[in-house]
DNA sequence: GCCGTTTTCGGCCCGACTGTTTTCAGTCG
């Protein structure tokens, strides 16, 4: 049984005792499941492995849920569970996600008008029934309708890349309002997760109305569900919720700590203040009525005895910890990458020419980039096939010239994002592949071999002494297709053992590898590269992406290969 | 049910908004 199943029945299992009003219990299943889908390693390889004893070591588990844990891996079921669904017959998972369902109106429908599902609920708000039940009314049963009628047709998150221009245009237009002191976009947002829920406006004003007035009436609200003095939630038109505070200036600093999150930082940030006898919350830090800090977030945390950690790494993973100590990561900068090592241009797939990529690479600051157009045996994008490669390498050579000439410093370096083949081989033969600077390998076809032969197949293609760097090494496509079934953890250990360059692709869609692997792979050693996987000259600003992915798998300048400048970058390649 | 540089027992984040039960419970983030 996989991880992400097991946590899904803990979760489940939370939410059953939430409607049974017991105490307490629902969130430690809840943060044991959290736990439990966030692991690195399967936690039946740690029952194997370690028994019994290391399952309870994973934290938010104890001997009563390790017990649990034990017989899902063991059996595939939980007869707990079993039972908490035959006391309780309803989808519970699917009715939770309705916006404005929570664990006491389930109870209450179920009780009252047997609601089990979506579907009953559907069918009992139609024909009026909920409005019927005491405590709830015609409103209610009108935002329920919504909230099926949203998760039907637009239920998943939103990607990042897709978003962000648009965040911060509105982030600019309320920064140019003179009743706005102070603006910044927090949540998932400010975190520069890959897929975001939801959009989370933060401004310091005097004159709140104002403010709220300018944001309700921008053109890309859709609806508004609430509008308040300090807050107001709104919903753009493009489906994306958005939901705007207003607090005072002496208070931003709290509240951009408080609203940027994730959830379990702040939990754990206002435990330890607890602990210190003061109180945090998103007006301030405070000893009993007296405000300690509050203005910026900085004063905040230091009040609390630490550095901001970057928001990128605020998952409660270790980062209160780290700062406590005084040991952050120097993760890397936004702006300290040098260049890009895959490209693709009109060679195959690409959409411009390999000056016009250079050109526009240029542009954005970047030094250097490395031309990667596909290789033969990837038919569809007019793959390069020896001869090809050849010719494009003496073109470009005839570009860099020309750029000399011209004095522009700016280097095109030779390469290929070279076809795996189902055998683990390349298609271009080890001699042409001798000539490039840098030699990209990736899986395009076969992503459905089981998880040993898929690995099996990369491990043999990284153990070719050409290949410098695995391109998007798990395949996948976020919201639109699953990773390969593949070993990362084998992955890593043979990049380590060949010298193998892992890549972080920047493409908002790709963002691949993941965090969890990129902190895993730094601390085994193992170096990266971050590329924008660019098919266009408009594509080089997907590096914000790719380094905002290595920032939350705590990546230091010194890991990313492609923060040195190019000859530099070479040497530490096969 | 979990957890501990206050604790192996006694705690468990906390404030805003809505709807409806006119003084507050439920939900959300």
């Amino acid at each position: 049984m996989k991880n992400e199943e097991i946590s899904k029945i803990l979760y489940e299992i939370g939410e059953y005792l939430g409607v049974k009003e017991i105490q307490f219990k629902p969130r430690a299943y809840e943060k044991a499941g959290y736990s439990i889908e966030n692991l690195e390693e399967e936690v039946s390889e740690i029952y194997e492995k370690g028994g019994f004893k290391a399952v309870e070591d994973i934290p938010g588990v104890g001997v009563s849920i390790a017990k649990k844990i034990e017989e899902l891996v063991k059996t595939g079921h939980l007869k707990y569970y079993e039972k908490l669904k035959k006391s309780l017959p309803v989808k519970i998972d699917e009715l939770s996600s309705i916006e404005g369902v929570g664990p006491k109106m389930i109870l209450k429908l179920y009780k009252k008008l047997k609601v089990k599902d979506i579907n009953d609920l559907e069918k009992a708000a139609k024909t009026g029934k909920i409005a019927e039940i005491a405590g709830l009314g015609k409103k209610t049963e009108e935002k329920i309708l919504k909230g099926i009628e949203f998760l039907r047709q637009s239920g998943n998150r939103f990607l990042l890349g897709l978003i962000l221009p648009r965040v911060r245009l509105i982030e600019n237009r309320l920064r140019n309002l003179k009743e706005v002191d102070r603006v910044a976009i927090a949540g998932s947002i400010r975190r520069m997760q890959e897929t975001i829920g939801d959009l989370d406006i933060l401004v310091a004003s005097k004159k709140p109305e104002k403010v709220m007035d300018f944001f309700i009436s921008m053109p890309e609200i859709a609806h508004v569900y609430s509008r308040g003095d300090t807050k107001t939630m709104v919903r753009l038109k493009n489906g994306l919720d958005a939901d705007l505070r207003v607090v005072p200036d002496r208070s931003f600093g709290a509240a951009l700590q408080y609203f940027t999150g994730d959830k379990r930082h702040n939990i754990t940030l206002r435990i330890l203040a607890g602990k210190r006898e003061l109180k945090l919350n998103e007006y301030g830090l405070w000893r009993g009525k007296k405000l300690i800090a509050g203005r910026t977030e900085e004063e905040i945390y230091e009040s609390l005895g630490m550095a901001a950690p970057p928001p990128e790494i605020r998952t409660d993973s270790g980062e209160i910890q780290a700062a406590l100590k005084n040991k952050l990561p120097q993760i890397i900068d936004y702006r300290g990458v040098k260049g890009d090592l895959q490209v693709m241009t009109n060679w195959t797939d690409g959409e411009n020419s390999i000056e016009e990529m250079a050109l526009a690479a240029q542009e954005t600051g970047l030094e250097y980039i490395v031309i990667t157009d596909h290789t033969k045996s990837l038919a569809m994008t007019g793959g390069l096939d020896e001869k090809k490669l050849l010719k494009q390498i003496a073109e470009i050579d005839k570009l860099n010239l020309k750029f000399k000439i011209k004095n522009l410093k700016f280097r095109i370096l030779k390469g290929a994002e070279v076809n795996i083949l189902k055998d683990g081989s390349l298609d271009i033969k080890d001699e042409v592949l001798a000539r490039l600077d840098v030699v990209g390998v990736a899986v395009h076809s076969h992503f459905n071999l089981s998880r040993n032969e898929q690995t099996k197949r990369i491990v043999k293609a990284m153990r070719n002494k050409n290949a410098d760097i695995l391109f998007h090494p798990t395949g996948r496509l976020i919201q639109k297709r699953a990773p390969y079934d593949v070993d990362v953890e084998e992955i890593i250990k043979t990049a380590k053992e060949t010298g193998t360059i892992l890549e972080v692709d920047a493409d908002p869609h790709r963002l691949d590898l993941k965090d969890e692997y990129i902190r895993k792979a730094v601390s085994a050693g193992v170096k990266l590269a971050i590329d924008t996987d660019a098919h266009s000259k408009n594509s080089f600003h997907y590096l914000e992406f790719g380094v905002a992915q290595a920032r939350r798998g705590w990546a230091k300048k010194d890991d990313i290969i492609n923060t040195r400048p190019w000859r530099e970058m070479l040497k530490l390649l096969k």
